[in-house]
DNA sequence: ATGCACGTGCAACGGTATTGCATCTGTATG
DNA sequence: CATACAGATGCAATACCGTTGCACGTGCAT
């Protein structure tokens, strides 16, 4: 009982338990357990989660006790949190989908769609949140001039009508 | 239609059949009729085809008589092409694999590095040649100082080494 | 404290990918 | 041209992941 159930943070600023719960409740969720295990495993992930992988860390046997939650619940956790807005879900090339929490930018510069990057050797996934993805239409030097606004291309070029995901595959350093 | 299973043979040009016969064969893989129909298939369309697809028109019932196929032979001759490099398996975001006779190689050596891109929509696939994607550090990172959390992958893993393939994945004109 | 509606757990379903094994066939060899 | 072997095929069974139905538990407003 002394120990209040989320705010396992609590500093003078804003824990991320009670951001994450603010969230769920401003999306019209209920904040339970099971969503706010399901969102602070996306805040500690450095890239985008599979279900299966945070399926197996938050069902019976997890290092945390106070887990074992159901697979259909962190499932439907995702569906529905997806379908918030708080989390998006990308498929990179496998056979398994990821969702990786939404921007959240304390400014509220939503980082919306950063690319990815795939190891085609271990499989690893990267987010390239920290890059930029520009597209050019002819093969001229590109090195200055960033061109901002993320990854959209042109539109009227080629038959590309808008980018959503932008997707790089390749043996990452490990691998090489 | 016409093309009889046997060696329609090199009577003037060369029948995509025996194109095929030849690059089967020179991938160090066996001629069968199984895998000329898969390869057929495929270059018959001029899109990406599920496996699914691909099963449904082999099997028995097929337009074809004398297919009949069985989907596991189609499943692993899919595989062995990919593997083989004749044939490339994408994944477009729904939770299907599809299957698409990669470019001729004609000197074997790999193809340049064009980006391909693909609509979630209606699964149509472009390859823009005449495009250029540059990868380039942002120019202003999300947050001064401190590592903002998702920010960046882990150090000394994951990050990339060589980039061999660039997918962009979106909705094409057609589609929007 | 109470009640309702929403969320959860359990288990089962469905669909696709994947594999084992016995049989058959393409291809090389004599 | 016949033969033998490695590889390919067919059949069926399996594994896996995502998804859903239903009864019960729980958050949250009253």
């Amino acid at each position: 009982m002394h120990a209040k159930p989320g705010r396992r943070t609590t500093t003078a600023g804003v824990p991320s338990t009670d951001a994450a719960r603010e969230r769920i409740r401003s999306a019209g969720l209920r904040c339970t357990p099971a969503r706010l295990a399901v969102m602070e495993r996306l805040a500690a992930s450095h890239g985008p989660r599979t279900h299966a992988e945070l399926a197996a860390e938050l069902t019976a046997g997890a290092i945390h006790a106070g887990s074992g939650y159901d697979k259909a619940t962190i499932y439907r956790n995702l569906v529905e949190l997806t379908e918030a807005g708080l989390v998006t879900r990308v498929e990179l090339g496998d056979h398994v989908w990821r969702f990786e929490l939404k921007g959240v930018a304390a400014d509220g510069t939503g980082q919306a769609h950063h690319p990815h990057f795939v190891c085609t050797e271990c499989g690893g996934v990267s987010c390239l949140d920290g890059m930029e993805v520009a597209i050019t239409p002819r093969p001229r030097a590109v090195a200055k001039g960033r061109r901002p606004a993320g990854a959209k291309a042109e539109p009227g070029r080629n038959r590309i009508g808008s980018v959503s995901e932008v997707l790089l595959k390749g043996r990452c350093e490990d691998c090489t």
